[in-house]
DNA sequence: CTGTTAGCGCGTTCAT
DNA sequence: ATGAACGCGCTAACAG
């Protein structure tokens, strides 16, 4: 029995010498037999497979990624694990990536979108992960730069960045949706909770969503009411300060309001039902996302769903590392208005 | 100008040898220097950081790895990411990983939690990480026989897993604290919406949060109706489907209803309002976790701290590796009643 | 305090 | 089709 693939009484440390020890081959054709290489015989292969099986060989990953300077590992940039799109779209990632036999690296600012505390340096990245993901994120210029001689497929799951292609829904055509389906039941006074309450640097998303909401209106020929425009950062906090700030207002109340998210659209609801506003009779709500609690609420919205961004993101750099030509990417992700029980013709 | 550091126009590729040469030191005195090990002059340190620093050196995490058999990167297994709890402990874990320059290597089940589509073994961990988190998650004796071959520190977080510590609340003192308030605001026919609707496997807290309910239940001696005992997932769809299921009773309805998880008792609370059930008036309801919406939708619970969680688990791997011994760790992690204004003493 | 040297485990020519 | 040998970049003994 070889020497050295028994150590504390179980199966660890078997290296690749071992196994071609054992199957009295050379460490080359082991390698090639495992990676599914040519130039290897079916029984030399087949050989090898039943021996490497039988010690329970795993190729050290460290080893490999040395001598080939690939790490069959992913990373993925995050500003919050615990959000609902981010979540979502992590799922997504991680599966396609486990499905091929990568690894997923989490990076998580972990709120620290702005400020001193926000550490993501290029150094985390180098040598250490073969493709970057960067979700719903914007980057300085510097950080870009820096990602960008580290000369690793990217890739933006949720907006657009900079630089580089990207996985999302047209933001500007949603908020449309949203708002049109709202003076589409009869609205006039539109009410708008909008994200992205600060300089959310170069993350793009609420701008969009703003872009698209006042263009309806534009369009539909509505005067926007800057008091019924009041900023959040997408939170359900966020939501219910917000709604309180507007129900708070003297004079007439909108009849409707579009909420930049769900998160904040389930805010206002549940201030609005604090303060007995009956809705959808007294006001209706249109929300983005399709939360997990949407449907639950009957919230009406523009659904989009994360977690295939994540798989469609992750499936195109995994094929990008294999050299293979980019599957041609569709310029936007689908969403769908889902009309619930928040939206209704307004009385008056 | 050292021949190997410039390729592609940008500095990459510099090795240890590369800032070895420009500080005219050998790769052993930059390797101390770097890792703040000891045997080294100041000025040495000094010349060899800056001209590391100069160069933009950053030591590969494969070659590292290699020679010294730790990754500095810890593994982290979730059944989700996309839910409250995880989410918010891999935030945690991150944090204090990231802080002492450790690497986040996630696995999610990703919903298979049961089956064959599971698939975590012990060779995806092997050579990859220095320790491993388990995150609220039953693992069957196979599992846990081939992670403990690994010979790697192992923790559970969120719940308790055999053959190994955790970090986790006393839940049947939390469904107690939880049930006891309801029965102190006088309340008599209490039903439980409970987690861990099947097999939940290994996975014990449902079970142990029913315990703790059945207990309260018992000292007070008030009897348990088994049709006001429906099972869920801890999820808000299975709480609004649970909550129906209750409301369509004949015959009395319980004046109190514990839920097993926030989200539960979120979905139930949806579900009373499209009902035109008054709640606390009619139907008082408190949960546990305190969710990121429970304060917005003002549910009485018992809150628990999962980021806290995932912080002090981290930590304590950490000290683990780094050979400190491991500092005291309290039994249990703290929970507290927090009424809102979804419990009251009921009417009749 | 500093330099030399031998691996760590695997991929990869280049022979054969 | 297979094998021998070198190198990836770094850590860890050991020498000095």
């Amino acid at each position: 029995m070889a020497a050295s693939y028994l150590k504390k009484g179980v199966a660890m440390g078997v290296s690749i010498d071992d196994v071609a020890a054992q199957a009295h081959v050379s460490t080359a054709t082991v390698s090639r037999a495992l990676r599914g290489l040519p130039r290897v015989s079916e029984p030399t292969r087949a050989k090898v497979l039943a021996v490497a099986k039988s010690m329970g060989y795993v190729a050290s990953p460290s080893a490999r990624g040395l001598a080939s300077g690939r790490t069959r590992t992913v990373g993925v940039l995050v500003p919050y694990v615990d959000r609902w799109y981010f979540g979502h779209a992590i799922e997504g990632i991680d599966q396609v990536l486990r499905d091929n036999g990568y690894n997923l690296l989490l990076f998580s600012l972990g709120g620290y979108v702005h400020g001193t505390k926000r550490s993501f340096t290029e150094s985390m990245v180098r040598k250490q992960i073969d493709a970057l993901l960067v979700l719903s994120l914007g980057l300085s210029p510097e950080e870009l730069r820096q990602l960008h001689t580290t000369d690793i497929p990217l890739m933006s799951v949720g907006g657009p960045v900079e630089g580089c292609s990207g996985i999302y829904i047209d933001d500007v055509a949603a908020a449309s949706a949203a708002t049109e389906h709202l003076i589409a039941l009869g609205h006039r006074r539109i009410g708008y909770l909008r994200g992205g309450v600060q300089d959310e640097q170069n993350f793009k998303v609420p701008a969009l969503r703003t872009v698209g909401f006042e263009a309806s209106m534009a369009r539909a020929e509505l005067s926007l009411h800057p008091e019924w425009n009041v900023p959040g950062d997408f939170t359900v906090a966020e939501g219910v300060r917000a709604a309180a700030g507007i129900f708070d207002l003297a004079g007439p109340n909108p009849t409707a309001i579009f909420c930049g998210s769900d998160e904040m659209a389930l805010g206002l609801l549940f201030e609005a039902q604090r303060r007995g506003i009956r809705v959808p009779e007294e006001l209706s709500v249109v929300g983005i996302d399709d939360h997990d609690f949407s449907k639950a609420a009957g919230l009406t919205t523009i659904a989009q769903n994360p977690w295939e961004h994540g798989r469609a993101a992750a499936t195109i750099v995994l094929s990008e590392l294999d050299g293979k030509k980019e599957p041609q990417k569709k310029p936007y992700m689908p969403f769908e208005l889902v009309v619930r029980n928040t939206t209704a013709p307004p009385m008056s």
